[in-house]
DNA sequence: AATAATTTGGAATATTCATTCCGATGTTTT
DNA sequence: AAAACATCGGAATGAATATTCCAAATTATT
C-alpha cells in the first residue's frame, strides 16, 4: 500500500508484548503476533528484524511503559512511604481484578529467558537496579519525614521491597488471593518500623 | 532388550525435570530429553505418554523432591526461627554457588504454564500451601518459644516469607548477588520481631 | 499522468518438532 | 533351548515453525 508505514510501532510494540506476557517467547509464534498487530509478515520482518528482535523490543517496550508508571507516582505530592502503599495497593488490585493476566512480563521473561538470552538479561536486570533506586529514594524521602524508622540503609530496604514486589507477581501466578496479597503487603511495609 | 525396564524412573525424571528446569517446557525439545536421561524415544513415549506428561511428572518428582529437603530441616533439634534462618541461608547459598543454576523450577513453572495448563497451576498452588503451612508451623513454634513477636498471626508470616522466598528466586534470575539477597533475607526475618 | 519509492499479501522454503511404528534385541519362563 | 514377551533403536510421518521472496498495491513526487 504505502510510501510511509501505515502502522504506529508503539501499538505494535504493545499488542506483542501482550502475547508474549501470555505466553511467553517460546510458546508464542509467529503467526499469533501477525494477528494480534494486525501486520503482515513482511513488515513484521522488515521493521523488526527477526522474532527475537521484537522480542527484546517488546520488553523494552514494556517496561518503559511501567517507568513512566512508577514516574507519575513519583511526582504526585505525596511523602515516600504513601507512593509505597498506593504503588503496592495498585499491584495487588490489578492482580486481583485481572486474574488472567499473566503476572509481569519482565519477571516472566527472567524466569524463561534470563539464563539463555544476555540481552533479556541486561534489560531485566537494568529494570531491577532502577526500580530498587527508586524505592530508595521513596524510603529515604519517608525517614526523612519521619514517616518511617529504620535500623538499616535505605538502599536494603529498596532492594527488600523489590524483592518483595518480584514475589506478589510469582504468588498472583501460583494461585493466591486477596487477602494473602494483602497480608504480604501489609508485613512488607511494617518493616519499614 | 530387557523385559524389566532397563532405567530408573526417579533418575529419569530428575535427568527431565534439570532439563525443564534450565531451558523451560517450550524451550526444550523431546530429543534434548532423549539424550539427558539416555532414553530411547519409544520408551519415553511407552512409559511416559508425551512431553506434557513428562513435564507435569517432572514437576511433581521436582516438588517432592523439595519436599524432602525441607522435611529433613522440620525434623532438625531447632527451634523454628533457626529452621526458618537455616533454610534461607540455604537458598541463597546456593543461588550463589550455582550461578548458572536457573532458579526454581515450580517458580519457572508458575510463570510460563500457570495460565496455560490447570494441572501445572494445581501442583504450584499445592505446593505453595504446603510450604507456607510449614512456614507458619516454624513461625509458631518460634512464637512459643519467645524467640520471636508478632503482631500478627503466624499464617501471616507463614505467606509472607513464601513470598519473600519466590522473591529470591526472581531476584537471583535477574542478576542479583550475594549481598543483595542476604540483605533480602536479612530484613525479612527482622520483621519476625 | 507517469515514475519512483515503499509497504504489503501470501506463496514458498527449509527447519524443527512431537509422535508413531516396526523390526531387532534381549530376558524370563517353560 | 525355545517360545513368549516387553523394551529398544531408529527410521518415518506429518504438523508447526521461522524466515525469505516476489509481485501487487498504494502513495508521494515530478
Amino acid at each position: 500500500m504505502p510510501k510511509y508505514k501505515q502502522f504506529n510501532r508503539d501499538k505494535v510494540l504493545e499488542a506483542a508484548s501482550n502475547v508474549f506476557h501470555e505466553k511467553g517467547y517460546n510458546g508464542t509464534s509467529i503467526d499469533e503476533i501477525l494477528t494480534a498487530t494486525g501486520l503482515s509478515r513482511s513488515s513484521l520482518y522488515d521493521s523488526f528484524k527477526d522474532k527475537h528482535n521484537l522480542y527484546l523490543q517488546s520488553l523494552e517496550f514494556y517496561k518503559e511503559s511501567n517507568d513512566k508508571k512508577f514516574q507519575s507516582l513519583d511526582e504526585k505530592d505525596l511523602n515516600g512511604l504513601q507512593k509505597l502503599e498506593t504503588m503496592f495497593k495498585g499491584v495487588v488490585n490489578h492482580l486481583v481484578e485481572n486474574p488472567d493476566d499473566n503476572g509481569c512480563l519482565l519477571v516472566n521473561a527472567a524466569a524463561e529467558m534470563s539464563k539463555q538470552c544476555f540481552k533479556t538479561s541486561q534489560v531485566i536486570c537494568n529494570n531491577k537496579d532502577e526500580v530498587q533506586n527508586l524505592f530508595s529514594s521513596w524510603i529515604s524521602d519517608a525517614e526523612q519525614k519521619k514517616v518511617v524508622k529504620l535500623n538499616k540503609p535505605a538502599k536494603v530496604y529498596g532492594q527488600f521491597l523489590y524483592n518483595t514486589l518480584c514475589g506478589l507477581r510469582v504468588m498472583s501466578q501460583s494461585g493466591a488471593g486477596k487477602t494473602e496479597l494483602n497480608n504480604v503487603v501489609k508485613v512488607a511495609l511494617d518493616s519499614l518500623n
